[in-house]
DNA sequence: ACCACCATCGGGGACACCCCTGGTCTTCGA
DNA sequence: TCGAAGACCAGGGGTGTCCCCGATGGTGGT
């Protein structure tokens, strides 16, 4: 197998030096970086197979580097190498389109696995960090966030505002629900006014944003 | 290490037998299910820490009975196996709440190992099919199925679909794009015919769907 | 008894949305 | 050179959306 093309981004030159060090022969690395300036001109100049990416960099964070390259390294494959293990961290990174994401506590060969494994195309993961993503996906986090301004709707403007947002008109509500439209527009006035927002549009985004469909 | 319980679901009781010979006395096996009911009920009296769940599955499929379980297994998780490797089984079966998928094609030994693993509250995927998780979680997955409706637009007409489908009014998407709103008009008649819709809700709806916002 | 809140319903109005018919101008390829 | 297609604009009409005003009951707390 050839080499791989990689490049290194940490914004501590220890670590840098560490991690070069651990993969010695087994990847080739074409530049490091110490901040998110020098990391998305090295991207773009380099063309690496894969970029080892540290998540709390100088300048915007390891997600900036994967936005400001999008387009411009188009094989480049981005491995999250972190400290941190908080989910918002490892969401945030691969909703910015990491291909993988494992810790600091990884050990040089399992580094190279790693390395090896998203340039081949697959996801790597430290095991414990997959299921933030899981959970993520599945819609099961922030849940406990809607209920704030939720539960000041009575159930049956909910019911109203359900409908509303899933694109129904005010007269297939009505009729959904065995109400008169003015009933239904009395109840969308009052849900408009509660969730502080000014239109239908506004509810169908605000509602797909918290998966209340 | 002591035994993890199991239920098997699958509805072709060689294969089920031939899991079963695999498993040996790595866990144990608490029950056997050949479609989502005999699943569903099984899951419920036995409280297993994984159920091992085929994607297609007479009855509703597997992700059903992921649902029809909800909140009446408290600490079951689920472990999709299936032949399938396509991107849509793989993505609905992880969003109805699996904790992981392989592919048949996996040994006796690593289906014990990825038991464990999921047991423990990691995420285990075959390496390839991540990816399509990953993908989807990113919303660049789809890209290539949109064009086949997309690109029967103009260019301006997917500017103004693109501005109607954020919530912007006719009276704005003209004093966005210095057009007049007659104009807006038109084109918005041209992007529903030609994307088969019938209001600026269903567009919305259309739009968030293939994450075009 | 009174008040606050909820669900229900109505009139009327201003505007947005969607469809229809028409038209001009440019560009591009047969 | 002539049509096809796209971007642009206009008028009119029917319906939907959102808001203002009002009203009637029921329920629950003080």
């Amino acid at each position: 197998m050839s080499r791989h093309t990689v490049v290194l981004v940490d914004d501590h030159a220890m670590f840098r030096a560490g991690v070069r060090a651990e993969l010695g022969d087994a990847v080739e690395v074409l530049a490091e970086a110490a901040d998110v300036d020098q990391a998305v001109a090295a991207v773009i100049s380099g063309q690496p197979e894969v970029v080892l990416l540290d998540v709390h960099l100088p300048g915007g964070g390891g997600a900036e580097v994967i936005r400001r390259t999008a387009g411009k390294a188009a094989d480049t494959k981005f491995l999250a190498l972190s400290v941190s293990d908080a989910a918002e961290d490892v969401i945030g990174t691969i909703r910015a389109g990491a291909r993988g994401y494992v810790t600091k506590t990884i050990t040089g060969e399992e580094l190279v696995d790693a390395i090896e494994r998203v340039a081949a195309g697959d996801a790597v993961f430290s095991p414990r960090l997959a299921g933030f993503v899981l959970d993520a996906f599945a819609g099961t986090i922030e849940v406990a966030a809607i209920d704030e301004d939720l539960d000041r709707l009575t159930e049956r403007e909910r019911e109203v505002m359900r409908l509303i947002a899933r694109g129904y008109s005010y007269k297939e509500v009505a009729g959904e629900l065995f109400i008169s439209i003015k009933t239904v527009e009395t109840h969308m006035g009052s849900v408009l006014r509660k969730l502080q927002l000014s239109s239908r549009h506004e509810l169908t985004r605000w509602a797909s944003e918290r998966r209340l469909l």
